[in-house]
DNA sequence: AAGATAATTAGATAAATATCTAAATACAAG
DNA sequence: CTTGTATTTAGATATTTATCTAATTATCTT
């Protein structure tokens, strides 16, 4: 697991709000589009770092292409910071 | 308690490693220093990064400044993320 | 006080990133 | 099969970021 790709993913508060929107259900691009100010190729792009991170899952449905929540990849996320919290021993060596 | 920050902080490798090593106890700066390829300059920007994140604190002895880990912040962090996964309704409003 | 050591700050630069406009692709429907 | 809608990709640009060298600040030791 690509923890890099992961963190940099999260770093950004365009694609921490897109995780939160779909945190209630799957969305289309389209409809994730209309809570941003920016146009529909930035989010595009912000939708290919999500996907590389695993973050994010598609699926089309017609011309729509839908985004849900990949919760397993999140949980991972929050475990990788509670690793840093104490257990020595619980490493898992990672390459970052 | 700004998000960006903090997430930003733990999105880069050297970083997220200068947490790694703190996590078994404080260390001085010359330190953490000898497990980096990068010029002591370079670390100190990291550091800079890390306390605006206030994930982690100083305290200077004798010449030395020591660094040692914050876990609440960590544990924070963590919990910003176990948000994204489910509650709609514990949301902490928060400007990223 | 002077010199040595530890760490940071200043200033510069190269690489990464977020954004845009324009063009391309994919599907749906007349 | 052409037109319309949804989304992505390509290419360009401005900002941010990680890094470096050189200079500065802070503390210790003699």
């Amino acid at each position: 697991m690509p923890a890099q790709h992961l963190f940099k993913a999260l770093a950004d508060p365009t694609r921490r709000e897109i995780l939160r929107l779909l945190r209630d259900g799957s969305l289309p691009a389209g409809d994730i589009a209309e809570h941003f100010p920016i146009t529909r190729a930035s989010l595009s792009h912000h939708f290919n770092l999500l996907k590389q991170a695993e973050l994010v899952r598609t699926e089309r449905r017609g011309q729509h292409i839908v985004y849900s929540l990949n919760t397993s990849v999140l949980e991972d996320a929050a475990g990788l910071l509670m690793e840093l919290l104490r257990p020595k021993s619980t490493e898992t060596t990672d390459e970052s």
